[in-house]
RNA sequence: GCCCGCGUGGUGGAAUGGUAGACACAGGGGACUUAAAAUCCCUAGCCGCAAGGCGUGCCGGUUCGAGUCCGGCCGCGGGUACCA
């Protein structure tokens, strides 16, 4: 609904009616003039540049909150400069809407996960519609339409026969109570959310996206990025993590069920003569044969386990390790016998699944060394200085070190030449290759739910595993299970358990066959729903002339936690789609500039509940006082200050009551107003009042502009401070400066308003005014637009440019300093000389006093910057 | 654990290596009003009567000059491959 204000309690007593800015009015009739005349319906006409602006599309969780207003605003800004520069701009919305989500939520309340879905969109666009967002709505969708999900299997199965899908083994998170797979999500300390029950890692085989294909371009197009933050590039980067080692074997002394040799791979190569132990994961194809045969491996391997698949849990969980007693000779040295032990915190997806374990120079084989009693040998020490007491010795990789037992090189070198010397002399001796390795894994897909694209194959007795054919697309989800409202209280999947749906028959041979009940991973939607947006409605995942238009995306925004997987993913499949004949070449990267917007954060408050698990309470339950927080009936509540928000903390801020209090423009200048945008920032109701009065007081400004004659030099004054404002206000806009190009726009407000220059003149700068706000408080900016006689839609208005001789100071302030401290300033024309500065700094009264008769060293002067004595 | 950020008045924050605290919020004072609301004006980092001193998480360094660059800490946040 349209917000409200209320009209004052009783007219002004000097006569002229106080002018009121009444958002519940202006804000749907301006709203309903844009519509009217397809203000931002993306169009292709008018041989205009193209400009496409994207924020990440949100996750119909039920309401917006604070965050999505943030993010949508600041794509808004662009739009509507964007537009009123002369693009046709494309600014697109739709839904991520398949996840688990909608599947908790109808285990916890009933109802299906596609209605509680659908309704919750049509809530949420109901809320965004009366922020009047500039977005072509008419190319809305959720990416749980059937239409949507049937062209991602479309590309599934072209990526499946270009060889960019396939199937292997990969763990999941094993509840041994409910019998289901959880996510990492749903794991809480080791434990099912729900059972409480210890997790157990369990091997299933799965789809996968062969992103590993693509790794090195992936890492190496990095560089051609110049538009994305560093940070994100660094973090992708490492994600990658591109290294060059060396792989080679170790031999077992004795050979066991078949195993002559341990196959590891190492990044330091030349700390070999420090090697301590073969340590190799408990998921090692010979940690399974020793596991099969022996019931002591098998009970360590069960505990190894146990806990959930994260990196964070892995590796920092507590050290474990069995001595399997078998042993291996050292490449270097036949009569040196090394220990094999099975370690937990190896991992089976990197590398070989197995390492050397150098305790002197590495701090997890530090640990386990120490806890195990192994040897500790050090092979090399610093140049200065003294070897650490205790823990492990490990110096970055470009310092340099005296080796006292080295592999090959010089005594004194840095790691990374002790690693070529190293790799050089084991291939040469015939020990193993120098091999690049990278971190990232192939990109699993699978997963064993309900509300999620289904991964369209068939498993044929006869034939194997099937594409589904093209012309049967899509596979749909279905609603019912035999007539009966699907079950989602059980736990597991209920495609899996579904009586008829599973029963199709084999596309390649036509014998009865089953479908595959897994659907895919909720990033496969989000990873090509911007090429989508080009031709939503195309029957094809694109049309490529849209896409040959519209892309690359200009501009991306959007949250920093999606730096690395999501962006990835994304990058992935904009190569894959492209190498499918589903993009063009250019939109290999598709997001040419990339912003990252800070969160908006709120405490969490929670209390115990049943088992030690934490209750989170909604921020409208809590009272505060003196920093603490109590519930209605007394209990405290702990506090966890400054968190993502998030659904399941209940700590999500609901920005209605704002947008029905003060209206859209308050609210959205009010989320871009003092915090940068790429800030966290801590949610205050506090400040929205103050935005509400400024708005008001512009908006006076323009109602009540009295008349006032021409004024030479006060207008030529307020002349040059708009296009200093112009100057200012673009440049913050065009760098995502949002809040100083605010703090400008109060700075210039208060210079009008104070301005004694003639009503014309005043007008012309309110306009301007206006203008500048537009793409913050575009409502706001019509209304004043038209109040003061603007022609036509100030959305379709020309951007003001600046006039660069108005820009320029006839005179500067410089500060005088002395030894770096201020003692000073004198006012000197703009391009006065260096030496008449100096004279006239070391003429200023309180500069003399400070220097107390004593010779300047140096005088050291910045043009129109400052002037610095040193003594 | 590992990777990436962030840390400035009572508060949000500003500041191409060049006057730290722009612009705002809350506060204090004043004008208008019978009174209030609304509005307008003034004030304001801390210590100090002042001169001046101290100040950008902590310690050190580079520089004529450091919030900004470098090294080492501390605290907080994000990511960590099945939350999205």
């Amino acid at each position: 609904m349209p917000p409200y204000q209320p009209a004052p309690r009783s007219p002004s007593r000097k006569g002229a009616s106080m002018s009121r800015y009444t958002a519940a009015e202006i804000e749907p009739k301006w709203q309903k003039a844009w519509e009217e005349a397809g203000v931002f319906t993306a169009t292709r006409e008018g041989g205009k540049p193209k400009y496409y602006v994207l924020e990440m599309f949100p996750y119909p969780s039920g309401r917006i909150h604070i965050g999505h207003v943030r993010n949508y605003t600041m794509g808004d800004v662009i739009a509507r400069y964007k537009l009123s520069t002369g693009h046709n701009v494309l600014h697109p919305m739709g839904f991520d809407a398949f996840g688990m989500p909608a599947e908790n939520a109808a285990m916890a309340n009933g109802g299906h996960p596609k209605d509680w879905t659908y309704s919750n969109i049509d809530t949420m666009v109901s809320q965004m519609k009366p922020l009047g967002f500039g977005l072509d709505w008419s190319r809305m969708f959720a990416t749980c339409d059937p239409e949507y999900y049937g062209q991602q299997q479309a590309l599934f199965l072209d990526f499946l026969e270009k060889g960019l899908v396939y199937r292997k083994n990969a763990v999941v998170n094993w509840d041994p109570v409910d019998m289901t797979v959880l996510a990492n999500e749903q794991v809480e300390n080791g434990r099912g959310w729900r059972s409480g029950a210890v997790v157990e890692r369990k091997e299933l085989t799965q789809w996968f996206f062969k992103i590993s294909d693509f790794s090195d371009d992936l890492l190496s197009a990095l560089d051609g990025l110049d538009n994305w933050p560093a940070k994100v590039k660094t973090m992708q980067a490492n994600w990658i993590g591109k290294s060059r080692g060396l792989q080679f074997s170790w031999d077992l002394t004795e050979a066991h069920e078949g195993f002559e040799q341990i196959e590891v791979y190492t990044t330091r190569p030349d700390t070999l003569m420090g090697a301590s132990f073969v340590g190799i994961s408990p998921d090692h194809p010979l940690a399974k044969a020793l596991e099969a045969k022996d019931p002591k491996v098998a009970e360590f391997c069960l505990e190894a386990r146990k806990g959930g698949t994260t990196e964070e849990a892995i590796e920092t969980a507590e050290k474990l390790g069995y001595d399997t007693g078998l042993t291996v000779s050292h490449p270097l040295d036949p009569d040196w016998k090394l220990p094999v032990w099975i370690a937990n915190f190896i991992l089976m997806d990197y590398g070989t699944g197995a390492i050397f374990g150098v305790p002197a120079h590495d701090e997890r084989d530090n640990e386990f060394a120490t806890k195990y009693g192994l040897p500790i040998t050090p092979v090399f020490e610093p140049v200065e200085g003294d070897y650490p007491a205790k823990g492990a010795f490990v110096p970055p990789k470009p310092d340099r070190v005296r080796f006292t037992r080295p592999v090959a090189g010089a005594e004194v070198m840095t790691g990374n030449e002790a690693i070529d010397a190293a790799v050089e002399f084991c291939e040469g001796k015939g020990i193993g290759e120098g091999v690049t390795k990278f971190r990232l894994r192939d990109w699993g897909l699978s997963r064993q739910r309900y509300w999620g694209c289904p991964i369209p194959v068939v498993h044929c007795p006869e034939c194997g595993v099937v594409p589904e054919k093209k012309e049967n697309l899509p596979v749909q989800l279905p609603y019912d299970e035999g007539g009966k409202p699907i079950d989602f209280s059980v736990p597991g999947n209920p495609l899996d358990r579904h009586p008829t749906w599973r029963d199709c028959a084999c596309p390649a041979c036509g014998a009865p066959a089953q479908r595959e009940t897994d659907t895919m991973d909720t990033f496969v939607d989000s990873s090509w729903y911007f090429a989508r947006f080009t031709s939503p409605r195309a029957e094809t995942p694109i049309d490529m002339a849209e896409a040959e238009y519209w892309m690359n995306v200009d501009q991306y925004i959007g949250g920093i936690e999606h730096a690395i997987l999501h962006l990835l993913y994304s990058r992935f499949f904009a190569r894959a789609m492209n190498e499918t004949g589903h993009l063009p070449q250019k939109s290999r990267e598709p997001f040419d500039a990339l912003f990252t917007q800070g969160m908006v954060t709120h405490a969490i408050y929670q209390t115990e509940g049943k088992g030690g698990r934490p209750v989170y309470h909604y921020p409208e339950e809590v009272e505060l006082r003196e920093g603490k927080g109590f519930l209605k009936d007394g209990r405290e509540v702990e506090i966890v200050p400054s968190a993502k928000m998030s659904k399941s903390k209940n700590n999500v801020v609901d920005p209605v009551a704002i947008i029905d209090q003060y209206g859209a423009d308050t609210a959205r200048w009010f989320v871009l107003s003092d915090s940068p945008p790429e800030r966290d920032v801590e949610w205050t109701a506090a400040g929205a009042e103050a935005a509400s009065k400024h708005l008001a007081r512009v908006y006076r400004l323009a109602a009540e502009l009295a008349d006032a004659p021409a004024n030479e030099a006060e207008d030529g004054a307020l002349l040059r401070e708009t296009h200093k404002a112009i100057h200012d206000v673009t440049g913050g806009i065009e760098s995502f400066g949002f809040n100083a190009a605010i703090a400008k726009l109060y700075a210039f407000t208060n210079t009008i308003a104070k301005s004694k220059a003639g009503s014309a003149a005043k007008a012309e700068a309110l306009k301007v005014l206006a203008q500048l706000m537009s793409p913050m408080t575009p409502h706001l900016a019509e209304e004043i637009w038209t109040l003061l006689g603007g022609e036509g839609l100030i959305a379709h208005a020309d951007w003001p440019v600046a006039d660069p001789a108005l820009l320029v100071e006839d005179t500067v302030t410089l500060p005088i300093q002395v030894n770096g401290k201020r003692r000073g300033e004198i006012s000197v024309p703009k391009d006065m000389d260096k030496a008449e500065v100096e004279k006239l700094a070391l003429e200023v009264e309180n500069v003399k006093r400070t220097l107390d008769g004593a010779q300047p060293k140096k005088v050291i002067v910045v043009p129109g910057r400052i002037v610095n004595v040193v003594i």
